[in-house]
DNA sequence: TGTTAAATGTACCAATCAGTTCATTTGGTC
DNA sequence: GACCAAATGAACTGATTGGTACATTTAACA
């Protein structure tokens, strides 16, 4: 950051001299907040601990965030942005029927296995009934397109005869996410439980092919 | 309980007068524990507020489990152990492959929506890497033979040419674990994002049959 | 160059929280 | 019924925590 944290070690009492940069500071703000919250939940996470790993002060948290909640929202908000991102990136109409699910549950599953950080917010929004996505308004108005962009594959499937009918284009969203996201989620007990690390490279492959897999068996005639 | 919270109320100031009972004591403040630790996860969850809830005191707290992460593993441990006690209640070894497997998919599924608190803890421990799972003998030793049921059934299932071959038990345990968890684990955040409630009596029917339905699809040859 | 709003640093505070100290009571045993 | 370990209550504490008050600096602009 531009900010110099190097003034006040030099000079020992008085004068701090330093670059304005909001734009750089929130951003450093919510870069460290988002590990933190990742890492220690809504409650687990201090302030404190926040501020003292930002090149910035506890002080400009508040200045730009109001309190605690404020900034945890806005960590949030950024992150479903990208999801919103992702998933417009994602351009699966042009492909046929089996390609594009097969596409999409590849990237579905990519996304969680490479984004921990994702699921792990989630999780934590989760344990707080969401609470959070309900009062932010950036949220409210994302419009997630995943949905519409199934029931389209899905119904081209249909019609060309590959996929059965009678498919709910939620229900297909909620496998693919189901099996990509408790691959993440569940990690840890997993491995303390089966000793087994699904994190691990050949358990990740395998898995992203029994996901695939799994969807396309539920989809065909 | 059967400490006398009345006396302490009578008496304006110095007698105190109530009965012994441990075990009740120790039962009651693992029953209020729980659903602290469940609604507000570990960090979240207060000492004092646990206390408060009790018919007991915070002193008891300390006396009988340490210290609070030494409660929230009590917690865990048995809620574990009742898992564990389901798991063997359930006899699939009797029955055909096909229905086997539909009745462990289905018993599985009902367990985790009938009990969110197994799943939010769940959630909890992930979060937290699950470090207490690790530093409990108890739940090291617990020995969870769902897979061996699992691989029981889907061995007869292929010896009858009813499933194919290649197929991890692990993968089954996992598939099955994570539709049934997920639906729960990840209700107040969907019901965000796309306003549908997965706890709804229709919706959980017919997520029922869906999970069912992909587990044998799965399955089948 | 003087003025001012935005941006920032430092020190501080009141409340909360996990954990403890001290003292008392209970209930079994000899 | 004297004795003592287990069980319990009430009040207290040192440290942490979210949040603020106060003062200063920067940078744009008149």
């Amino acid at each position: 950051m531009s900010k110099a944290a190097s003034a006040s070690k030099t000079t020992g009492r008085k004068p701090a001299s330093w670059t304005q940069d909001p734009e750089g500071v929130r951003r450093n703000i919510l870069a460290v907040a988002k590990e933190e919250f990742v890492e220690n939940g809504l409650s687990g996470a201090r302030v404190d601990e926040i501020a003292a790993r930002t090149a910035t002060s506890k002080r400009m948290i508040y200045y730009y965030f109001g309190d605690k909640e404020g900034l945890y929202r806005a960590v949030l908000e950024e992150m479903y942005e990208r999801i919103r991102g992702f998933e417009r990136s994602l351009d699966i109409a042009s492909l046929p029927p089996v390609e594009a699910m097969t596409l999409l549950a590849g990237f579905t599953f990519d996304y969680h296995a490479e984004n921990p950080d994702f699921v792990r917010l989630v999780m934590v929004e989760n344990i707080h009934h969401a609470r959070h996505l309900a009062t932010s308004d950036r949220i409210a108005t994302l419009n997630l397109s995943a949905i519409d962009m199934i029931r389209e594959a899905y119904e081209r499937g249909v019609a060309a005869g590959l996929f059965r009918p009678g498919i709910e284009a939620l229900d297909i969203h909620l496998t693919i996410s189901a099996l990509a996201f408790y691959n993440v989620s569940n990690r840890a007990s997993i491995r303390q439980v089966f000793g087994h690390d699904m994190g691990a490279p050949e358990a990740l492959v395998r898995r992203r092919a029994a996901a695939i897999d799994t969807l396309l068996r539920m989809l065909r005639v």
